[in-house]
DNA sequence: GCTTGGCACTCGACGTCTCGGAGTGCCAGG
DNA sequence: CCTGGCACTCCGAGACGTCGAGTGCCAAGC
């Protein structure tokens, strides 16, 4: 009975605060919220929530507000989930719908998020590892002068240069493009670098060529730095922490711009479908931990090839936000899932 | 004679200024420069420079201030080129070196230049008019799905798929691929354009498949989405600005993301070799009437491909920052040479 | 036993005021 | 034309008082 008041004190707080940013106090709140007591009762409750650590004052006689705990009670228990508009559904259909390429999903996606939700987004593009290989192609730029092309099945495009010992004939060039694409064409990464190897291997008389062609191959394909590409959007609404400049946002700044620490950020996300919120401390990286972070994995056929989110200060609207993200992880998905 | 010596003064202010980020007095500049004169005599050349609009006072009875007027005149004719120290050469060589493609030395050098500066960098990808076909690959993803890819002198890899509306056989793909090489293979994009349009219209009997990728081709290559792409970095610089804040750095930062506005900003930018410094309001964009700008092109074979540059506050150290976007410039051109 | 109104108390925000110092402009003498 | 001196201006920091929002606690009421 009284436990159920005090929850709704605590949610009361959240929304106001975030609302307003500012401490609030037991008398606005009775009168903002339909609450049936007296300003003193919920001091009471709001004494007692302080006590269990979900609220704090920023100095004494000022207003209450939400510790991380407090936040997270409310994500877990208090978040009724807030169905975006229909205006707003539409509004991310048709903005992804006109994406041409890969790139240009990605861009958009995080543009729309930040718009959104007017925080910073952070879209992480699909992950090599599981994606399947669609084509392989062999070009003589010059007679000792390879370009290989790799193509992937979520659209990206790798491109390596191999400069030979030795001038290969076109039609060893046409054999070789040929054994490449039998070998590796519909499989997933893994596999396909396994077979490039026993392709490599089976080769006799041994082939320089070939050789170099398969390492670079297999280069492309277990290259990091692939998996670890990143688009960052909305860094403006950065801005919006009217407080506390300097010190907290020139950090944040930084390590936005740390592709390493952002994959960090989302990597540990959850699968498809579910949304993972982090708030304050409890993420794993320090010039996080005054914000909340708010993700979830996409891909097609809910397969999370990668993660999707975004950042904000821990004062956020949580339900709302996780709507959007949400969102846009579900048309992205469809978007892939069609290509 | 004075007039020389007032534009030692006019130097000193500026170089005070930039360093301390305060109102210089008279006091003070004949302390920390060895000007032979005494405080009055300064603050009579201070009086002239001032009536002829080099210099302002925040208020009255506070020291001096440089004018955008008074930058213009300090990089024009008094700063000194400050040449990189042979460390910083040494890292910006190795730093760029370990490019691997064009994506990688772009986002290096937008790193590069950022930190040398510290300032926000903005690098422009070439640009594709005047880059030129290296290579043009049409493969079946299914009988009547086509890939195509265009591959440019820059290193630049554009994709399109194209549905067609009935299947292609194998022939006469590679007929149509060979033709399409012959005729725009070494070409530069403008007389790659109309060679294919030329192609499409010789085609007796008319064949649609063929004109569906001639189609795309062309859409590819004069597809602006391609030219207007520039990377930014450095953007936690931007928490430099350590007065007004909210006010000035929350548009900043939402321009360095409308990439059609950077494009804007480097656009009227000169041939490679020499550095634009647009100081203040002269340059055409209102976001960035309190910044300045420095760019220069770059381009192999000292052909302005592309330009490239750093946004920062109009006081900064302009002989350095100039050096440093000189250099990378150098080196940056020296790379796509290679390659 | 929970709720409520009352009351004294705390503490930051804000405006006013004062004071010191840095810097200027001007003038008369070298 | 330079220089030292001098009066003046004005910003910024600190001290101070006031105001109001908000609290904690207590005794009375349901």
């Amino acid at each position: 009975m009284q436990e159920e008041r005090r929850l709704a004190v605590l949610r009361a707080i959240v929304q106001d605060y975030v609302a307003t940013e500012e401490p609030v106090g037991s008398k606005a709140l009775v009168e903002r919220h339909g609450l049936n007591v007296s300003p003193a009762t919920v001091r009471n409750d709001m004494a007692a929530l302080e006590e269990e650590g979900y609220l704090t004052q920023p100095h004494t006689s000022a207003g209450r507000v939400p510790t991380d705990k407090g936040y997270r009670l409310f994500v877990d228990r208090l978040g009724a989930v807030k169905p975006l508009s229909v205006a707003e559904k539409r509004a991310i259909a048709s903005f992804l719908d006109g994406a041409v390429d890969l790139d240009d999903v990605v861009s958009r996606s995080v543009r729309l998020l930040s718009q959104l939700t007017r925080q910073v987004a952070v879209v992480q593009y699909p992950v090599l590892s599981r994606s399947t290989v669609r084509h392989v192609e062999v070009v003589a730029l010059a007679p000792d002068r390879l370009l290989v092309i790799l193509i992937l099945s979520t659209g990206r495009v790798e491109q390596r240069v191999v400069d030979l010992d030795a001038d290969l004939p076109d039609d060893d060039l046409a054999r070789l493009r040929s054994r490449l694409n039998l070998s590796v064409t519909g499989e997933v990464i893994g596999a396909a670098v396994t077979a490039l190897g026993d392709l490599a291997a089976a080769d006799e008389p041994h082939d320089a060529a070939t050789a170099a062609v398969v390492q670079v191959l297999v280069d492309a394909m277990s290259d990091h730095r692939s998996d670890e590409r990143v688009a960052v959007g909305g860094a403006a609404n950065l801005a919006r922490y009217g407080d506390s400049f300097d010190s907290a946002v020139r950090p944040l700044l930084e390590a936005l711009e740390e592709h390493v620490v952002l994959l960090q950020l989302l990597g540990e996300a959850s699968a498809s479908g579910t949304v993972t919120v982090r708030i304050g401390a409890e993420g794993p990286i320090e010039e996080f931990a005054s914000t909340s972070v708010v993700t979830t994995g996409y891909g097609p056929h809910d397969d999370a090839l990668a993660t999707l989110g975004i950042v904000g200060p821990t004062r956020m609207d949580y339900p709302g936000t996780m709507a959007a993200v949400r969102a846009v992880s579900r048309y992205v998905s469809r978007i892939l899932d069609e290509s």
